[in-house]
DNA sequence: GCTGATATCTTCTACATTGTAGTTTTGCTG
DNA sequence: CAGCAAAACTACAATGTAGAAGATATCAGC
């Protein structure tokens, strides 16, 4: 079974988010940067349930952060890509980019 | 619920193949475009599976050929994009790429 | 011209993995 | 302690995937 080979499009998305957000990566900033990159409103829960998954699979790692002297707040848990989800995401990229070859995009028929 | 408006990662692939094969689209030929072009080796029975969810919520449609006078050989089943499907090809393109925007690919963090 | 061997395809069944939302819990700080 | 910010937990729906079983042809050989 493809354990780790290939990634689901909601993962590809999520680790995307983690890395354009770098070292600023937690819940609450990757549910934005997806909201406004992709224009996808999903829910926060959908996020830590895949982050989990991932972190599981050893594609990302996590580690949590000082609570910041905000109003609120629970420590941050923040997370980055790890070396086999950047192979991943760009395995993944060249599988959806071979299909696409040729067609241009946006396709018609 | 994403009904419909955001497709799976598989189900891009199998969209992009049928858009390739044009009118020599079904299970055999579906399946060796995509371990041709995407390098992946899917079983007979996950392609038929995905096309016939596909089918159900209006991405795909199908119509039984003759049968030709090859060797062996049922009837063919052939399937084609429908207007809907082309249509969430482009938007799950349009959303990859907005993630990908201004990091090179591939990535290297 | 039957009949079985065999090729090409599709259907059916079952289960693992991903996708997704909502609710609850944990720790802050004013 | 009231209230905010963020994470963890729970539950279920949708997708991904394989493999076995069923259909329907053609071809040999008798």
């Amino acid at each position: 079974m493809s354990r780790n080979d290939y990634l689901g499009a909601f993962e590809q998305i999520v680790l995307l988010a983690l890395v354009r957000l770098r070292n600023n990566a937690y819940g609450v900033t990757i549910r934005r940067e997806i909201a406004e990159r992709a224009g996808r409103d999903v829910s926060i829960g959908a996020i830590y349930t895949t982050l989990e998954r991932m972190e599981r699979k050893g594609l990302v790692t996590s580690f949590r952060g000082e609570p910041t002297p905000e109003r609120g707040g629970r420590g941050k848990r923040y997370y980055a890509i790890a070396a086999p989800g950047v192979a991943a995401l760009n395995r993944s990229r060249d599988v959806i980019d071979r299909m696409w070859d040729g067609l241009g995009a946006p396709v018609e028929a």
